[in-house]
DNA sequence: CAGGTCTCCTGCTAGC
DNA sequence: TGCTAGCAGGAGACCT
C-alpha cells in the first residue's frame, strides 16, 4: 500500500514525464474518484491546464496546474500508468488524461479506492491538506509538539502513529518498524512514551522513511511506482509480514496481533 | 473531544 | 480440483 516513500517516488517518476507538459482532455471513466464533485464542470475547467510541478503532502499528490491543484491520494492500490494517447483502455483504468494530444497519463486502482479533488488554488485551505499534521522531516517535530498532541490518546501507539493529522506519510508497514526499531510495544497508550521514547520515534520515522525512499518503496502485494518498477524495502523489512518467522534481533517469535484493525506485527521481546 | 464501528472495493488465499 | 468465506486496509462518516 502506498505509504509516504511509495508516493514520493511515483511523484519523482510522474515529474520527469510530465513537467511542463498540457492536459489537452480528462475522460471519467468512474465518477466515485471524483467523490462529491460535478464532474461536467471538471472536465471543462481542467482542459489545458499545464502541469507546471508535482508536489507530494503527505500521502497526497498535488499537481500544480496553472488555476487549480489537482489532489490525488492513491489509498490503497492506485497507480498511474503512461501509455500512447491511443492504446486500448485496460480492466481497472478510471480516469484517463490526454497529455499534449499525443500520451494517455491513465490511473489505474483495482479497488477503487482512490480519490481525486480538483481545487482552486485559493481553496486549498480548504482541502484536506489543510488538516494534515507535521512531514517526518519538520523542524517543528519534537517531542514537546508529540508530547502535546498525545496528551489525550490513550489509544495504542500503533494506532496513534497512523493518524495523519499528527504526523503525515506513516501507513501500516512503516509504523510496525518504526515501532520495532523504537522498541517500543505497539499496545502502549500514546499518552505514556516518556520524552526518550517519543525522541526514538521522531529518529526512526525520518530513517525508516529516509531508506524507504532510498531504496524506491516497499512492494508487498501490488505496489510498483511506475509500470515494471518495484521497490527494494521489502528486504529492510524487521517484522511487517514476517508472522512466526525469527527476529532478527534477538531470535524471539514475531506476533501479529491486529490493533485498531489494522494487522500488527512486532516482537514481544524486543518491544516493551 | 475521544474513540468505536462501519463503509468503500476486489483479488487473493486458507480451508474444506 | 473447485468453491467460497474471510481477509487486506486509509480515511472519512456516523454514532455514543
Amino acid at each position: 500500500m502506498p505509504e509516504l516513500p511509495e508516493v514520493e517516488t511515483v511523484r519523482r517518476a510522474l515529474l520527469s514525464k510530465l513537467k511542463g507538459k498540457t492536459i489537452k482532455e480528462i475522460t471519467i471513466l468512474h465518477n466515485n474518484v471524483f467523490e462529491g464533485q460535478d464532474v461536467s464542470i471538471i472536465k471543462n475547467e481542467i482542459k489545458d491546464q499545464t502541469i507546471n510541478d508535482i508536489l507530494r503532502r503527505g500521502k497526497w499528490l498535488e499537481f500544480v496546474l496553472d488555476d487549480y491543484y489537482l489532489l490525488s491520494h492513491l489509498r490503497m492500490e492506485g497507480k498511474y500508468v503512461y501509455r500512447k494517447i491511443d492504446e486500448e483502455i485496460e480492466k481497472h483504468q478510471l480516469v484517463l488524461f490526454n497529455i499534449n494530444n499525443e500520451f494517455s497519463l491513465r490511473y489505474r486502482d483495482v479497488r477503487k479506492f482512490g480519490k481525486m479533488y480538483l481545487i482552486k488554488k485559493e481553496d486549498i485551505n480548504k482541502s484536506s491538506l489543510s488538516k494534515l499534521g507535521l512531514e517526518p522531516w519538520d523542524k517543528k517535530l519534537s517531542p514537546s509538539y508529540l508530547k502535546e498532541k498525545y496528551k489525550n490518546k490513550s489509544l495504542p501507539i500503533k494506532t496513534v502513529l497512523l493518524d495523519q493529522s499528527i504526523i503525515v506519510g506513516i501507513g501500516n508497514i512503516y509504523a510496525d518498524e518504526i515501532l520495532f526499531l523504537s522498541k517500543i510495544n505497539p499496545y502502549k497508550k500514546a499518552k505514556d512514551l516518556n520524552n526518550k521514547e517519543l525522541q526514538s520515534i521522531i529518529d526512526n520515522t525520518k530513517q525508516v522513511l529516509d531508506k524507504a525512499i532510498e531504496e524506491g518503496g516497499t512492494t508487498i502485494r501490488s505496489y510498483t511506482s511506475e509500470e515494471g518498477v518495484e521497490g527494494h524495502n521489502q528486504s529492510n523489512l524487521y517484522v511487517h509480514q514476517r508472522k512466526d518467522e525469527k527476529c532478527l534481533v534477538c531470535g524471539h517469535v514475531i506476533i501479529k496481533d491486529k490493533i485498531g484493525g489494522r494487522g500488527t506485527y512486532y516482537c514481544p521481546k524486543c518491544q516493551k
